[in-house]
DNA sequence: CCCCCCCC
């Protein structure tokens, strides 16, 4: 069996380097080829058959090609000086470069053994246009592609107005791109079990169609379809072919992505939640993951899995995670969401998964981070959200329907002592204020019963501060005992026994500096709204980890 | 010829 390693991109190659319209501004041999040079035997305006290549463009949109395997038919002393009249390759001109527009309806194709003839006349480029798309349609027909299967789908059913079916579809990948692959019916029972992902495979005869980028990562504007001619056979000798190809965008990029793009990601698991189960609007049951996926951009946004994958994800080591072709959603600002045709791959063997794991290990572990995911009434699991004090002010945080939660770092600068304790309930786990029914006894209304006794709980208004604003915040309990350094029954003993001691406690903890993660919320009396804001939870600041993150955004200023 | 991809 006679096999081509090539995608349609070869085409193009030929056309550039045998046609008389166009020139390709840069071409370059890889190394098997060097030899080619060295005997002086490519040289300008011999003619080469290019066999194989690889196509990539550069910043300013020039393409370099990349060829792989080529021979040079006719040595440049018989050529006897330039041919026609080539004139620069312009981006988006052509047809048969990969990310080019549509092909047209297809002209007869020309058999793939001859080489392409240059046509006589002004409309020259278009009829070669033609001629090279009829070359596309035939390679698709007629050639083979060794190629490695990086990503393969279940076997779906589908029934609408236009009929019924299954199909499955694979991602392969070979030296000069990737492309989807789709089987329906007869296809998929002939050929669903034996492609296995990760596996080499020589493919042919399929049919050309073209993608549509909606539902696709994949840099190629054409999709394959497997027919009655198709073939599928198993390659032993893959060591050569590539593993799956990614364009991993920043985190931080994300934020100017369109909503429902499908990007390729790549960072180190931050953080997991637990795997939930939830009911879809269709009723249908499914597992949910949600993790903190943070790059070197010290950016870190949502990423949720499902089903399987979100059942048996192991965050433990903060492993790096890839993923090829996750869905960007605007729930939270940014976050991402994989869909069934996402590629997963934990701790990838690929040089941004080693780069990041040694910045990780090295800072990144220190860093929180700031998310691409603003979680709206998150209770205790969501990203953190560092905001000072005027942020909290000029973004409006609180105004929305649920209330926001923000972290920050405080300095107290007052607390008032005025009210700050209060006659709890005594039974477990209520802590409603009681009434003094000036008998001895304690009135809970919420256990509608009275008691003998009561417990001090703190209530406590404080105004913190930091560099850029001030502003009241209130604590309960807990949050108020780590402000005042002490626990809320001893506070209320001193209070009733030694009023100095009790002030003692207030003075000595006032200008302490805490962290504080705070839920902020408007709210409404007599008819005026004001932001209420409440600690959630009052912690030291490690120095270490919040100097790193001011060093962070220092870089960051400085790079604007 | 599918393109469903979930929830907050």
């Amino acid at each position: 069996m006679a096999v081509f390693r090539c995608l349609c991109l070869c085409v193009m190659f030929l056309s550039c380097l045998s046609d008389f319209f166009l020139l390709c501004a840069a071409f370059m041999l890889s190394t098997q080829l060097n030899y080619l040079a060295e005997q002086n035997e490519v040289a300008p305006n011999c003619v080469c058959l290019v066999k194989r290549s690889v196509t990539n463009v550069l910043k300013d949109g020039r393409p370099v090609v990349i060829i792989l395997d080529m021979e040079v038919v006719k040595p440049a002393d018989q050529v006897g000086g330039k041919i026609g009249d080539p004139t620069p390759y312009v981006e988006g001109e052509q047809v048969l470069y990969c990310q080019s527009k549509a092909p047209q309806p297809a002209a007869p194709a020309p058999s793939a053994a001859r080489p392409l003839q240059p046509q006589n006349g002004g409309d020259g480029k278009e009829h070669l246009l033609e001629i090279l798309d009829g070359y596309l349609h035939e390679l698709f027909t007629c050639y083979t592609f060794r190629a490695r299967v990086t990503n393969k789908s279940a076997i779906r059913t589908w029934s609408n107005s236009r009929g019924d079916g299954k199909l499955f579809s694979m991602e392969i990948v070979d030296e000069s791109g990737e492309i989807r692959v789709t089987g329906f019916n007869q296809e998929v029972d002939k050929f669903y079990s034996l492609i296995e992902q990760g596996k080499v495979y020589y493919i042919s005869k399929g049919s050309l169609k073209i993608a549509n980028k909606q539902f696709t990562s994949l840099k190629n504007d054409y999709e394959m379809t497997l027919n009655g001619d198709s073939s599928i056979i198993p390659c032993d000798d893959s060591q050569d072919v590539p593993m799956v190809q990614c364009d991993f965008v920043f985190i931080a990029d994300l934020e100017a992505r369109d909503k429902d793009a499908i990007v390729d990601v790549i960072g180190v698991c931050k953080s997991v939640e637990d795997v939930t189960r939830i009911t879809t609007k269709n009723s249908r049951e499914v597992s949910k993951r949600n993790i903190q996926l943070m790059d070197m951009s010290g950016k870190t946004i949502q990423v949720t899995m499902w089903g399987k994958e979100a059942e048996t994800f192991d965050g433990t080591g903060q492993p790096i995670l890839a993923i090829k072709g996750a869905r960007l959603s605007d729930f939270g600002g940014r976050s991402l969401s994989t869909l069934y045709s996402s590629t997963l791959m934990i701790n990838p063997d690929m040089p941004e998964a080693y780069k990041l794991r040694g910045w990780y290990d090295k800072e990144g572990h220190a860093l929180d981070g700031q998310s691409m995911t603003e979680m709206r009434g998150g209770g205790g699991s969501g990203p953190t959200n560092w905001k000072t004090l005027a942020d909290v002010k000029n973004e409006h945080l609180g105004h929305g329907d649920k209330a926001d939660y923000f972290t920050c770092v405080g300095t107290i600068v007052y607390m008032r002592k005025e009210n700050c304790l209060y006659q709890a309930c005594s039974s477990k786990d209520c802590n409603k204020k009681v009434v003094d029914q000036q008998n001895g006894m304690y009135r809970c209304e919420k256990c509608d019963k009275e008691f003998p006794d009561f417990k001090y709980r703190l209530m406590l208004s404080a105004n913190i501060a930091d560099f850029s604003d001030n502003q009241w915040v209130t604590c309960f309990q807990d949050s108020a005992e780590t402000l005042l350094g002490q626990k809320a029954d001893y506070i209320g003993q001193l209070k009733d026994s030694n009023e100095a001691a009790f002030d003692e406690i207030f003075q000595h903890a006032n200008f302490n500096t805490f962290v504080f993660r705070n839920r902020v919320k408007l709210e409404t009396y007599n008819d005026e709204s004001r932001i209420k804001v409440t600690v959630v939870e009052a912690k030291p600041v490690d120095h270490k980890e919040y100097s790193k993150r001011l060093i962070m955004n220092i870089r960051k200023t400085a790079a604007q």
